[in-house]
RNA sequence: GCGGGUAUGGCGGAAUUGGUAGACGCGGCAGACUCAAAAUCUGCUUUCUUCACGGAAGUGGGGGUUCAAGUCCCUCUACCCGCACCA
């Protein structure tokens, strides 16, 4: 063994040698239980690898690799999720196919990913930009077609002029593009949309079965955002008695409603208008709130505005008495039934348009006052119905339950549910996604490709820009555009808008499993032998959206009898972000992103994988720090000078104690993901380690193991220089044996009054006399009593001993 | 506004879940080695006070429960993340 250690060698020797024994293939094995380790597959940027990216793999390259050695047959797969705008944008910037700047980014991201010694299972990379895997994206689309849960339709979308693209809801932050951060505006278009509301309720009651971080299940049951109340008919004399449809959560305030509110947008409200006395008032301010963006509607939200129907009136089903109709943009069109009932005492919206436009207000719930602001704590000890006929005297949930029997009785209403969730927007007008496998034909419509037509290819394009128009580049591609309809055979159009990037990462977990499968997505077989994942971890940036589409895919797979389970993950977590140096955002434009590919080759990928793991929890955003990464390194160099220290002998007394209890806290905290402490526990011995002469080499060999999964590389060279022909990766992991988790003798703290006056030795369980005597010899405890006698002596066994005086 | 979270030395952070606050690392200081520097090694390093022994204070602020509180309860403050005119 050389003096010095030399990273680059040992890793690249340690790296061929698993890849040559092929030590992470995972095969359906039965004999052993299964673990399914899952990190979000990379998007192949050209930027390289992200410091932030080796943080989610260390973690469960850890996990992976210790379930390897406790005898479980490992799953841990990587692959490409390479579809999307970047790559397309960099591909027209720079006269490249996006095809070609695609394998070039996979190539380094795949370098750089090997560099670092990850247990991936190399032979089952997926790439969705492949032909053979975006085969059965748009295989589970046609399925999803058979169902009827795609469907086109005209809508306002987002379109971000300078991507040229529209985006999902989803896409747009604070009215600005996601991804380029420019001010988003509406447009309408014709939209492929998934109808993911379907599932609405069994992704959220099935967060009930999961073993997600909690703030993910409630972020994830925010985004669904479930609302139950009651649907309300209030009739509109001036059209006939028609009804006008509300939805309330508080149907108990039914006698407070003073007026009614319209969305802008709202179909009864071009009818309305024909009655009102103000026509052209309406037209204007319908025209006003329409050149609004979202972003402003809801960035006003100070500001009030709205117009009344003058002259319209819909009547109370309640009351029988008229109220008058207005329209405000505080009124959303896309949720519920884009019209309220408005309660200005008890709601504070409503109460701020009624104080804006002097409209009345009813007191309907006593223990607030409404002249002040709308009182709306429904669980209020005092809160009572007044002014509310046969409610009067009722708490308000009680009033909510007889209410809606009122309306269901009364054949006005019915009991209702609401969710905010929309559907999924699923094309979108670029080049570089999936081809949506539709064709339009003028006489059936629209009709999906035969499943034998699949792979529906992206037909090579010269220019990628999507026309001003907002079409998609494919739209150009007349050869490819004009086709026969699979149903009559006449000529028909192909769909030119593709898929959007979720779309491949919402099912790769499961071509995983069976990836060179050319007959099936993946065999059943193999599917039931892998399936659930058993540990998924990603970034909290992929909480909501990715794990709700990858959900609704996998829910949906499991309803037609591809999928073996409801849930596709078992357990989700996430990590933190790495900050740069300066505590912001790692940025090129901040000048503080560190290069992984340095960090390897100056101090290596094991230093770099402990530093990842050490510097704080993982569930928390963290500055990066040099001075803490060269730590890292210092402390493999001194571990390393170690092995000359180690004799074969076998561990006493305090050693082996000591090596029992680091085998306990590791393998503890690895399971609880506190990497940190887990490393502490590995230095810690390693301190005892260093003041010895000699190492026990059964003690050693237990640290090896311990250390393996951080620092794979390094242990695997110290663990062959002990003359083992086994690699390290597949020994058993130790044991902690609990006999030699305690201690013959315990140093316990002696507090006088609830302070620290002195600490004891005393054996281990030695009887309480023994060791209030100890205590009460101690000098600084006589001092502290001051010759008082002791009230009362508090003794906790091995803990403490708490003199009261 | 709603939901989730955080607050501990100069810094990143520990604390067996109510029992010796500051593990581990970084940084700093002193010493050894060296012509010198780097690297390495050895010690010290919460603050105040004391020549010293020792003493006092201390986990964002205030209050409470307890023999005992970073940990439990009440209350206030600050910051971070997500959602947000969602009826």
């Amino acid at each position: 063994m050389s003096e010095r250690y030399n990273h680059q060698t040992t890793e690249a020797k340690w790296q061929k040698i698993w890849a040559e024994k092929e030590s992470f293939k995972a095969t359906e094995d039965s004999s052993r239980p299964k673990f399914y380790a899952l990190i979000e597959f990379p998007y192949p940027s050209g930027e390289g690898l992200h410091v932030g990216h080796p943080r989610s793999y260390t973690a469960l390259d850890i996990v992976a690799r210790k379930r390897r050695m406790e005898g479980f047959n490992v799953l841990y797969p990587i692959g490409w999720d390479a579809f999307g705008l970047p790559t397309e944008n960099f591909a027209i910037k720079t006269h490249q196919h996006p095809k070609s700047v695609t394998q070039k980014n996979i190539a380094n991201f795949r370098r750089q990913l090997k560099s670092l010694g990850f247990s991936f299972d190399w032979s089952r990379e997926v790439d969705t930009t492949a032909p053979d895997y975006y085969k059965w994206t748009q295989w589970i689309f046609l399925q999803l077609w058979k169902k009827g849960l795609p469907y086109k339709t005209n809508m306002p979308v987002n379109w971000c002029p300078s991507c040229k693209v529209g985006l999902a809801n989803e896409e747009v932050v604070g009215g600005e593009c996601e991804r380029c951060g420019g001010a988003v505006v509406q447009r309408r278009r014709s939209q492929w949309m998934l109808k993911i509301t379907a599932y609405a309720e069994r992704l959220l009651s099935d967060l009930d079965t999961v073993d997600y971080l909690e703030k993910i299940k409630a972020q994830q049951r925010n985004w669904i955002g479930k609302s139950t109340g009651a649907e309300i008919d209030f009739t509109l004399p001036v059209l006939g008695d028609r009804a006008l449809k509300v939805f309330t959560t508080r149907p108990d305030t039914l006698f407070g409603v003073t007026y009614m509110v319209l969305a802008p947008e709202h179909p009864l409200v071009t009818e309305l208008l024909s009655h009102a006395k103000n026509p052209n008032a309406v037209k204007a301010y319908i025209e006003a709130t329409a050149r609004k963006s979202d972003f402003d509607r809801t960035e006003g939200a100070k500001e009030v505005s709205g117009v009344a129907l003058e002259g319209v009136f819909a009547v109370n089903p309640a009351t029988k008495k008229p109220v008058p109709v207005w329209i405000a943009d505080y009124v959303l069109a896309t949720y519920g039934t884009g019209a309220i009932m408005a309660v200005p005492a008890h709601d504070e919206r409503d109460w701020r348009f009624a104080k804006k436009f002097g409209l009345p207000m009813i007191e309907v719930i006593t223990g607030g006052d409404i002249s002040k602001e709308a009182f709306t704590d429904i669980d209020c000890k005092d809160a009572r119905m007044v002014n509310s006929g046969h409610l009067n005297g009722l708490t308000p949930p009680q009033a909510i339950d007889k209410m809606i029997g009122t309306v269901e009785r009364e054949n006005y209403g019915k009991a209702s549910i609401k969710y905010k969730l929309r559907d999924w927007v699923f094309s979108r007008q670029r080049y570089w996604g999936e081809p949506i496998p539709m064709v339009e034909c003028p006489k059936c419509g629209w009709v999906p490709l035969p499943e034998s037509e699949l792979p529906l290819k992206l037909p090579d394009v010269e220019h990628y820009q999507t026309s001003e128009t907002g079409e998609s580049p494919l739209s150009l591609m007349t050869d490819w555009v004009n086709t026969q309809c699979p149903q009559c055979g006449g000529s028909a159009k192909r769909e030119t808008d593709t898929m959007p990037q979720w779309a491949g990462s919402s099912w790769y977990f499961l071509r995983y499993c069976d990836p060179h499968n050319d007959k099936e997505l993946a065999s059943r077989k193999a599917l039931e032998f892998w399936t659930p994942v058993d540990w998924y971890n990603g970034g909290m940036e992929h909480t909501v959206l990715h794990l709700l589409y990858s959900r609704f895919w996998h829910k949906f797979l499991y309803d037609i009898g591809v999928a073996p389970t409801p849930e596709p993950y078992a357990k989700r977590t996430s990590h933190g972000l790495i900050l740069g140096e300066n505590n912001e955002k790692m940025s090129k434009s901040r000048g503080n992103v560190v290069n992984p590919d340095e960090v390897v080759k100056t101090y290596g990928a094991d230093t770099l994988r402990l530093y990842e793991m050490f510097m704080g929890p993982f569930d928390q955003a963290i500055p990066w720090s040099t001075n803490g990464l060269m730590g890292m390194w210092r402390f493999l160099s001194r571990l390393w000078t170690f092995s000359e220290k180690v004799r074969p002998d076998k561990a006493e007394g305090d050693i082996l104690r000591a090596t029992h209890r680091t085998i306990r806290n590791v393998s503890e905290r690895i399971e609880t993901m506190k990497f940190n402490t887990a490393i502490a526990a590995l230095m810690t011995l390693t301190n005892t380690f260093g003041e010895l002469k000699e190492i026990p080499q059964d003690a050693w060999e237990v640290f090896l193991k311990l250390l393996a999964p951080f620092a794979p590389h390094i242990a695997e060279e110290m663990w062959e220089a002990l003359g083992h022909k086994e690699i390290l990766a597949t020994a058993a992991w130790p044991k902690a044996d609990p006999a030699l988790l305690v201690e013959n003798s315990v140093t316990i703290a002696v507090q006088v009054n609830g302070k620290l006056r002195a600490t004891i030795t005393v054996p281990r369980d030695a009887p309480n006399k023994d060791v209030e005597a100890a205590a009460l010899s101690e000098e600084g405890v006589k001092r502290a009593l001051n010759d008082k006698e002791p009230k009362k002596i508090i003794v906790v066994p091995n803990r403490i001993v708490n003199v009261v005086a």
